[in-house]
DNA sequence: TGCCAGGCGGGGT
DNA sequence: ACCCCGCATGGC
């Protein structure tokens, strides 16, 4: 099948906005490419966007299905949401300039805005990151793509996957195997279940908070908070792991147990994001080499680097 | 080789 | 409210 285009359009930016940082932070081969950016907008029916830069201001965007007519304003809102070009994070900027963990990485990173996605998607993503290294939980979320995913050729693109669907999953159950994810295969699952059972849906994502997720066995108060800032820019209860919780004692000299006290204190209702962004900053290295690059003041992420970082992510899988 | 990791639930106190 | 353990798999 291949997708072609519907339509085109141009979007008008208003807040910093840096789209090649956003567009390349924690994604797949399959949907960046290092100037061009796929958005997956629906799978069933499959339609896509495609993003690139227009000028200093603007981004061109194409919708592509394989039906002739498609609701464009509901997918021109979803790509506004999914890309966070309305976002205003000048207060954010503002905490990020003055502190000692974030200060230095502004100058790299300011206009870097998380590309949100759907919450079934946030939810893979947070199990494959339980108790494995950053790199273990990408590779087990693109073998989820690749084995379980929908393949589909794109116009004027090439080859992507569109992420399995919750009964993708549970028809086949067999295949998960094949995708390494040890005990979180139970969990993925179970969110599968919920989804196909309408305990979850995907249309309910801005309602939720972390109390509805973790009714789901596997899914806990990290997964939970990680779903809702992916899904639904709820930022306001950071997810806070193992990881995180060790450097924020280290940096502001606090016991483990006050480290989400201390980073709510710092970040207020910004605190979901300024997660994420920590692993951004300390490109994801595992937290002995992290905690050597905060004592050594390397708090900025290296973009040229050739390891497999959340920026370079894309280079690799 | 034999640890142990960006969690979690279940069992103990 | 706290410990503490086992858990699949991959990486070193």
């Amino acid at each position: 099948m291949v997708l072609q285009t519907i339509v085109t359009t141009i979007l008008d930016i208003k807040v910093d906005y840096d789209f090649k940082l956003t567009a390349a932070a924690y994604n797949f081969s399959w949907y960046f490419n290092g100037k061009e950016l796929l958005i997956p907008l629906s799978c069933e029916e499959p339609v896509v966007a495609l993003v690139k830069e227009e000028s200093e201001k603007q981004l061109q965007a194409r919708i592509l299905s394989m039906k002739k007519e498609v609701d464009v304003d509901k997918y021109l809102a979803k790509i506004k949401f999914v890309l966070g070009i309305e976002e205003d994070l000048k207060e954010f900027y503002n905490i990020w300039a003055k502190d000692k963990l974030f200060r230095k990485s502004l100058g790299i990173l300011k206009g870097i805005h998380l590309r949100s996605t759907s919450l079934w998607n946030a939810l893979l993503i947070g199990i494959c990151q339980q108790n494995a290294s950053f790199k273990q939980g990408w590779k087990m979320l693109a073998m989820m793509y690749k084995i379980l995913g929908k393949k589909v050729t794109v116009e004027r693109w090439g080859m992507t996957y569109l992420p399995p669907s919750p009964r993708d999953i549970l028809s086949n159950i067999n295949l998960l195997k094949a995708c390494r994810l040890g005990y979180r295969a139970g969990t993925v699952v179970n969110v599968a279940k919920a989804f196909a059972n309408n305990v979850l849906s995907e249309d309910k994502s801005s309602e939720y908070v972390e109390e509805d997720l973790v009714k789901v066995k596997g899914v806990g108060s990290y997964t939970a908070r990680l779903a809702l800032v992916l899904a639904a820019r709820k930022y306001e209860r950071p997810p806070i792991d193992r990881w995180l919780r060790k450097i924020i004692s280290v940096v502001y000299k606090v016991p483990e147990r006050l480290a989400e006290e201390t980073w709510v204190k710092i970040w207020g209702k910004w605190g979901g994001l300024s997660s994420v962004i920590t692993t951004i900053i300390l490109d994801a290295e595992t937290l002995s080499n992290a905690l050597a690059r905060v004592a050594k003041g390397r708090t900025y992420p290296i973009l040229e680097s050739k390891e497999m970082t959340p920026l370079t992510l894309w280079k690799h899988v």
